[in-house]
DNA sequence: TTGTACGCGTTATCAG
DNA sequence: CTGATAACGCGTACAA
């Protein structure tokens, strides 16, 4: 079934088809609908193959995922639901979103050069960004329009979006600081993602501002799963002078964390205070004791991926200059219980705060509830 | 850059640069060599779609995953493990994977309407099928090869995996009965997706077959999540005559409930026996207490799919009958501490086994390590 | 061994 | 408003 078995059924020309089936003007309302209904009934929607050869465009939008490359955000919930929004904002402009997955055993410097060199989208998203990531090098180059989502090294001019962990930082050690901690250790990714090292930059400074040197001890780093927390949480407990007080950059890891400190009879939130990170994946709501961490809108961050792609896209077909853009995505801490523990050394030296309770100027976790997900 | 462009800067036609890109006999050594490094030096690939255009095939397999539907299998660490397996094997053929994300606001059945007619794959493989499928009685009257990952009602012949549901109600049915419970909840998902209501039927079928009749007030739904495992629990425990043993269908619902059985006082593994799923999501042997649950091959899964996907294709190609396949994925037994606890109660009149921790005849989970993950 | 020419299915242009 | 026809980029049958 093509456009001539169409055509020919119904004794018109296939140009007049195609007109009617892509609601050009210049053809009349009856012929239209008959063009219509028969398409329908008998199933014909155009190949795409065929049109994207013609119009020179495919109509796609891809979205580059690769494997085993941050685990960090391995939940569906996390890059599904920015594509929920992501798609949403495509399709009123007609636009399919189709995710292109780099296996483990493929190289993702050359599976994006298949994917431009193919012309296969319109508009790329690559995600999962390397400090240096010769897509991007690649990409720049290139002149299809595209987003990276992570920040890189690599590059110069170009749009990006990333989550605002200078912010989760702040929040986090701000938050643990008016709570008397002096003591705090980062637990980050041992993978070569970027956030890992943009996330424990960020908290090294923000202690630095604080009189606080982050030594090398108190960074640990392990994979991003439960069995990657728990490693941490042995070597964490290992240390000769334990720290009050651990900020985890995945929610996931916080489990495993949680898990080895139990069994140490260490209990987070009493004996050491831990802030996690993004909820998408593991809601830390639900974890004894309630974990401190950061909620986002993904769908949000997927609408506004949408739309920034669609003015690269739209900048390009009209040959105008091209609208880079920067974005740094809010995140909003949620206090829960593993926080609420003071220092119990005298570490609490200079503690000229209130106590965590009456802490108002914080979002507190509400009591769980269906709807509340 | 394309065809004509290469070929004229090497000052050959077109035809001799497509059979030495296509490995064609026919070409000389010396030419091909031209031509290969002529290609990669100006980074040249074929236009996908006048190559598809032309050969009638796409060289591309669709996944297709539908948003908010059954967020059980809500892990990347789900299907990303299984897109991993699939996506090696289909590597080997020069087939691509592209993941096709139906939208919330899209309606699945015209979404694949729309792959299918646009011609936008080879082969499909459609996921989280429902019990009333019309995806399925589509595709069956199409000659597009393709595999449900899931049961369904629909459709006739047509070739289908799915998780061994009957098996896990088996193993955790007798496992805990064994240990002497009698009254035993089941939690599923309030979604329509088949599989919470073939594993329901699987332990109803278990119970049985042991002459024990799952009663309505024993079988509770939520939602695919830690709230609606939350939810599930205080349910449970609103009960008049409250069960001894729980099975979960979801292992970030048992965070959920976990979370709301430590509230309650009525811990699980202590007071209450509680059996999870599939470990690909949450690893529920960082639970405390440690999750019974069930591990399988994701990637021998994802393998799977795509050797029987190249079959489809193979057969359809050479129009030989079509090697319809259904396949019954097996999962195993992890023991954790959340069953090894004996009803509290006189309910374990007939208890005629030894205590559970000296059956060997279930794996026990080991000491947790990052090798182990 | 290589070059020429056709057609895959579609959309756009242009003449009527 | 409609029909005929060219062109998109490629692979391949056939001729050289």
């Amino acid at each position: 079934m093509n456009i001539h078995d169409l055509a020919r059924h119904l004794n018109i020309s296939i140009g007049t088809v195609s007109r009617a089936l892509n609601g050009r003007a210049d053809v009349s309302g009856e012929t239209r609908k008959r063009v219509l209904d028969a398409a329908k009934r008998l199933g014909y929607s155009p190949n795409q193959s065929g049109r994207s050869l013609r119009r020179g465009a495919t109509g796609m939008v891809g979205f580059m995922v690769i494997a085993n490359r941050a685990r960090a955000l391995k939940g569906e919930a996390f890059f599904m639901t920015i594509f929920d929004g992501l798609q949403s904002v495509l399709a009123k402009h007609s636009l399919d979103l189709v995710i292109y997955y780099c296996g483990a055993d493929q190289n993702p410097e050359t599976y994006v050069k298949r994917i431009v060199q193919r012309r296969l989208v319109d508009g790329l998203i690559i995600s999962q960004t390397t400090r240096i990531d010769h897509r991007i090098d690649y990409l720049i180059r290139q002149d299809l329009p595209f987003i990276a989502f992570g920040r890189s090294r690599s590059g110069g001019e170009h749009s990006w979006l990333d989550l605002d962990f200078e912010s989760v930082a702040a929040q986090s050690i701000d938050h643990l600081y008016r709570n008397g901690h002096r003591r705090i250790a980062v637990a980050t990714t041992s993978d070569d993602v970027n956030f890992g090292q943009v996330y424990l930059e960020a908290c090294r400074a923000e202690l630095a501002s604080r009189d606080i040197r982050l030594t090398d001890e108190l960074i640990i780093r392990g994979s991003m799963s439960e069995a990657g927390g728990y490693n941490i949480a042995e070597r964490l407990l290992a240390l000769e002078n334990r720290p009050t007080a651990v900020v985890v950059v995945e929610n996931s890891m916080a489990i495993g964390l949680y898990s080895k400190l139990h069994e140490a009879g260490v209990p987070p939130g009493r004996d050491i205070a831990v802030v996690g990170f993004d909820r998408s994946l593991t809601n830390g709501l639900f974890l004894k004791p309630s974990l401190t961490q950061f909620s986002l809108s993904l769908v949000d961050l997927g609408c506004w991926l949408g739309e920034h792609l669609l003015e690269l896209i739209e900048a390009k077909r009209k040959g105008s200059p091209i609208p880079f853009a920067r974005k740094i995505w809010p995140l909003e801490m949620v206090v829960g219980g593993s926080t609420m523990s003071l220092p119990a050394s005298g570490d609490a030296d200079s503690l000229e705060t209130s106590p965590p309770e009456q802490k108002s100027h914080f979002k507190l976790g509400a009591r769980p509830t269906e709807a509340s997900v």
